[in-house]
DNA sequence: GCCAACGTTGGC
DNA sequence: GCCAACGTTGGC
């Protein structure tokens, strides 16, 4: 099993959100970058583990656990014109970019902030805390999983 | 294939 | 709102 993070801005979807859907399941659509795309087509699998990371808000930081409930498939917002992650390059029959389907597992007692993950030598090869990271999906280490995880 | 211009991300 | 960092685009 393997572990990861994933970023999302809470004014356009937040971790609230996401406990609010039915099935407490979404899409991960919009996703328009290629590293992130690779690992949802090709490494993200069903039952995978995955932190659910506010950004560009008050607070950035990690505030609940997901979990991947379906693997990699086309990302149909880009087919369509009327939707805001529209990209004409993407041909539905041979889609360009891919999305996964998450699941609200729970969210974590407290917000672990990205100021704290920051200070934490034990987590300078995570890819968030590197300089002018801009991923929006990355790999989480299993020991660096359980370190944060213990900062609760 | 190089690289300047441009757009986006995201912390602050 | 600012701006550094980075990815993408497109002219050459």
């Amino acid at each position: 099993m393997n572990y990861w993070l994933m970023k999302s801005e809470p004014s356009e979807f937040g971790i609230d959100d996401l406990q609010n859907m039915p099935d407490q399941t979404e899409h991960w659509d919009g996703v328009r970058n290629y590293q992130a795309r690779n690992m949802m087509r090709d490494q993200m699998k069903t039952g995978d583990l995955v932190f659910f990371y506010h950004s560009n808000c008050k607070e950035p930081g990690i505030v609940g656990i997901m979990e991947v409930v379906k693997e990699g498939y086309p990302d149909f917002t880009a087919f369509d014109p009327d939707d805001n992650h529209f990209d004409p390059k993407s041909d539905p029959k041979n889609p360009r970019w891919f999305m996964v389907d998450i699941k609200f597992v729970r969210k974590l007692k407290r917000t672990i902030t990205l100021k704290e993950l920051k200070e934490k030598t034990e987590l300078s090869d995570l890819a968030l805390v590197r300089r002018g990271n801009r991923l929006s999906i990355m790999p989480v280490s299993a020991e660096q999983w359980d370190f944060i995880l213990a900062l609760e």
